[in-house]
DNA sequence: CTGAAAGCGCTTACAG
DNA sequence: CTGAAAGCGCTTACAG
């Protein structure tokens, strides 16, 4: 094998002139006269050379590397975050080292840790929660931390969200609106901000209308146990005539679960999601649900993230964006409504 | 900040030892007396040190980064490929470093470069082609790459995909054995192996059996091509009366276009796909198709990856696995069929 | 503007 | 087994 890596001292030889000259070719603050950088180009041109990003991170203390931890890839809602995040990131000249977590506390901890070993220069959890432990370690280290649609309170943690209590609102005014008064609610995750911050926006309006919902379940994030859930309500006395469902990966397990049962939705029942993925507006589930504005969440997510690495404040925010709901034919639509 | 990371000569002088002592504690094939290995651990542990990778990188001229290059992030296949590949890479001391690429041959180029000077000590290009020239240059640099989910011949290049060949012939004798007539085929893009080889296996069964498909065209992967190549195929003067398509993720979308259309897929037409993504068993959709063997094609992506990077003998393969005939409601099955 | 030199935090022969 | 020293490929004061 060949293993043959150029470097700054062999291109120093053939342009004739000093090692640091060429290093300062490659510098973007550098000082060179033109004839140098000339010499140097030419020379780093004919030998194929590029400057060693890792070299340069030793010496910088700046490695270009953003730790990325996520947990749930088969929700349609992280791969699209996750490829923003690496574009943006991209043209500002940072790269992605991806963790996959398993959610569970220790895993996140093995992984973070390991993700710090890597001399990361900033760190973004979606959809994952920490310990105050490792917020205080990346804290020390220097080392900013954005959370990502997930929301925690603790020193020099910055948080991105949509405005999830405002959603959860939203959704129980337009389900009012529509009639509705069997309604129940399979809750996102309790363990996550987001699943309790959607279900306490929901259950407020609901209760300022002077309504209780006829069944309150945690759907765990998860297909299955979404799917259970609603065979449950199904089943009960009084079944549901409307379900706001946590997200959308799970609104469609509902959904599903539903027309088995011989319902159609926005017919029979309502069904109202949250996230607005892409699946949402195929034909096959038309979903009505509140967007997140995972475009903007993630120029927020950057920008606050590259902005405490590259003028080394920590100035920790948090940024809830507000998302709209999204009318399609998963549920009745009140004469007049707009969103 | 507290920007005060603990280096291996701050320890050294705690456990009153050498730096090199604590060096060789935290490198597996060390040698240190217990003694040593005891004092080290303890002090290391009271101050927190980690190894810096990033040195240790420099040095062992290993970084123990693979890049991962991606481009079609809405296909749920390459989620849950990512997902797989991150895990059985960390389980291995590895970690993926990611790049979002366009699909141009420009876009791919520019990213591949800036992935090696990362100094990755491997390289997964998934569902993406290389130009000889990038091919070449990698080889030079002794840096492994397989190419995952697409097949291209080029001296150093491993390629790990499904049968593809195969598949498109079982779905051939398939939807003859379901006594189709009138088969039609919106082909994956024909600029890549994958399509390129479903549909010439899809045509080579239909001929030998006599037969010549209704209309072949190039959905390009592309969910919005496959829709317009699905409203032309029912436009014309003999409608197909089964479809193949060349993934999952246009099959959803042409059956989304063929119910806007009035038919019921698996009754008024069938229609098979190419991966068994997990939205293929959900309810909305019922997808008869090929399945892509994701765990063990990730599995052999790995292997011959770090086989090669760890034995440093270069050592192209070409691994093709096949999949089964998945089947469900959205296309009619023979009697007594079993695949 | 430019070169010689120190140093980033490690690993690894080299002696002992 | 262990320490002193060289070196990985760079950047960055420091003089000139």
């Amino acid at each position: 094998m060949g293993q043959t890596r150029i470097t700054s001292a062999q291109v120093a030889a053939r342009a004739g002139v000093s090692q640091s000259a060429v290093s300062r070719v490659f510098t973007p603050g550098a000082s060179a006269s033109p004839k140098t950088v000339e010499k140097v180009r030419q020379a780093a041109q004919e030998l194929g050379y590029r400057p060693n990003v890792l070299a340069r991170a030793m010496v910088s203390g700046k490695s270009r590397i953003i730790g990325l931890v996520v947990t749930y890839l088969d929700n349609q809602f992280y791969p699209i975050a996750l490829e923003l995040l690496s574009n943006a990131l991209q043209a500002r000249g940072y790269h992605i080292l991806i963790f996959t977590a398993p959610n569970s506390t220790d895993g996140v901890e093995a992984v973070m840790q390991d993700l710090m070993d890597y001399q990361v220069d900033g760190i973004i959890a979606a959809s994952v929660s920490m310990t105050s432990n490792l917020a205080d370690r990346a804290r020390a280290m220097g080392i900013p931390v954005v959370l990502f649609n997930r929301s925690q309170n603790g020193p020099g943690l910055s948080n991105v969200t949509s405005a999830n209590v405002l959603g959860g609102r939203k959704v129980a005014a337009f389900l009012l609106a529509g009639g509705h008064r069997r309604i129940a609610h399979i809750a996102g995750w309790q363990g996550s901000s987001t699943g309790r911050d959607r279900q306490a926006g929901f259950l407020q309006a609901l209760e300022k209308a002077g309504m209780t919902p006829s069944a309150v379940v945690d759907g765990m994030y998860k297909r299955d146990v979404a799917i259970d859930c609603a065979r449950e309500l199904l089943q009960a006395d009084t079944p549901p005539d409307a379900i706001f469902v946590g997200n959308d990966h799970m609104a469609f397990a509902v959904i599903d679960e539903l027309r088995a049962a011989g319902m159609v939705p926005g017919q029979d029942i309502s069904v109202v999601g949250y996230d607005d993925v892409p699946l949402a507006s195929w034909g096959a589930y038309q979903l009505t649900t509140i967007r997140q504005p995972v475009n903007r969440m993630v120029d927020s997510t950057v920008d606050l993230l590259l902005r405490q690495i590259e003028t080394g404040v920590a100035d920790p925010k948090t940024i809830k964006i507000e998302g709209d709901l999204i009318l399609r034919q998963s549920a009745h639509i009140p004469k007049g409504w707009r969103s």
